[in-house]
DNA sequence: TCAATCCCTTTCGGATCCAATTTGCAGTAC
DNA sequence: GTACTGCAAATTGGATCCGAAAGGGATTGA
């Protein structure tokens, strides 16, 4: 029986979802004892694990102290957007032309239950209620979905890997929980995809661009203005 | 005394820099042992150290088989060029206001020894002399000064990390030296350099996020030509 | 009261040791 | 001659062990 993969991976796989996922949140001390005990396996591919964490810029690694995870800055979290935006404008552009009536139908099926959930979330803040996390997290994953098949269509792995390397560094999902202003994010996103879309479909590269960058761009600034609402607050817990 | 770096830190900075110079080539296997002799070290430190290259993608990792060091394909090669060429558009666009009569300046002094660079090296070419390396690598370290100085500028950290990364896709410099009809590439980056410094001068940013895009991008056609004429021979060593 | 020093605990970095997997080769059956 | 089996060498993955550095607290001295 082949092992196919090193436990040294399936930890750095799983310490990497929860960083990103927010369930580990930035400042965190990781103890190379505790992850080994909750793991079951010695202090050895622990070590090699965060050493591939250190090198996606996930955690920071202090020689003879010990690895936190970064906690990522306003100015950095503007430049990922920046990166996401070029990255973004550029494989809609080259997937423009190899888009396939297929894939323009999967497009089609993934914006319209994006539309459905951006009108159940507007509802949702609208009404007062507090916000479903799943709901929530279901239109996260439509978004997502929907760049998805611009990437899987533009086949440059590179740029996917990069950009969706800067997508995650999403502070968590709480962020956008928020604040109820976030109504005009949900309603603002929709649309541009549509254009988007309909830009793709009627094969203009060009404008399919110049779209996706504004769409991420205007993700950006809306979320700056959450930040700031939320004071930037990056508490950080001690070494203790 | 404080350490300030540990030694798996430091074997990964020297493998680093071997690989994307060319001095270890791409397909090499590295053992473990090879290289905790080597660096009088045992395997652990050596292990963390390729843990790293993996993360960073230099090398691939076979679980129980070894790791060894990626060879680049045409398309990846191409597909990094495009990055390299958002990024660096991106990050002339965002330097242009910023740059101070100082910076102005800097460029000047490295563009002008460029020039002076870029006439030996037609000269040298034209002449059918044997390329000479340390001229070469002269010239590659002008042009980089070149661009550094609109990194600097710019202040994003981030994208002058990945873009940078994705420069050192390079195949070593031997790729350079292989056909005398560079000729027509080192003049044409001579005049792009001048163009983007035009443009910066006059502050448009618009213009200098065009023409560096122009710039990366011609430099990508060129390559491409030489690889054609080179056969893409990647020759793959074997596991032994 | 406050600062410097010593020591003790915690935690990390690295070395060594052992188990597991791969691989090459010899031998054998067909 | 070819394919298959089984063993042995090479190599990796992981566990354990040890020395060293950092941090904290008590003691001492001014």
């Amino acid at each position: 029986m082949t092992t196919l993969s090193t436990k040294a991976d399936d930890i750095a796989r799983v310490l990497e979802d929860e960083i990103v996922g927010g369930a580990i949140p930035p400042g965190t001390v990781l103890r190379q004892e505790n992850l080994s005990e909750r793991f079951e396996v010695s202090r050895t591919p622990v070590r090699e694990a965060l050493r591939r964490l250190a090198a996606l810029g996930l955690v920071s690694f202090e020689p003879n102290r010990g690895v936190r995870v970064r906690s990522i800055s306003a100015s950095e979290l503007r430049e990922a957007f920046l990166v996401r935006a070029e990255l973004e404008a550029l494989a809609t552009e080259v997937a423009t032309p190899k888009m396939r009536p297929d894939d323009l139908a999967e497009m089609d099926t993934i914006e319209r239950r994006f539309g459905e959930l951006t009108l159940e979330l507007r509802e949702q803040a609208r009404s007062g209620a507090p916000r479903d996390a799943t709901l929530f997290v279901e239109w996260m994953q439509a978004n997502y979905a929907f760049h998805d098949v611009i990437y899987r269509v533009a086949e440059l792995p590179l740029v996917e890997r990069i950009a969706k390397g800067a997508r995650r560094t999403f502070i968590g999902d709480r962020v956008w929980q928020a604040r109820a202003e976030l109504d005009e994010l949900y309603a603002k996103n929709d649309l541009q995809h549509r254009a988007i879309r309909e830009a793709i479909g009627v094969g203009s590269g060009q404008a399919a661009r110049v779209l996706a960058r504004e769409h991420v761009l205007s993700s950006n600034r809306l979320i700056e203005v959450v930040l700031e609402t939320l004071g930037a607050g990056g508490r950080e817990p001690g070494w203790g």
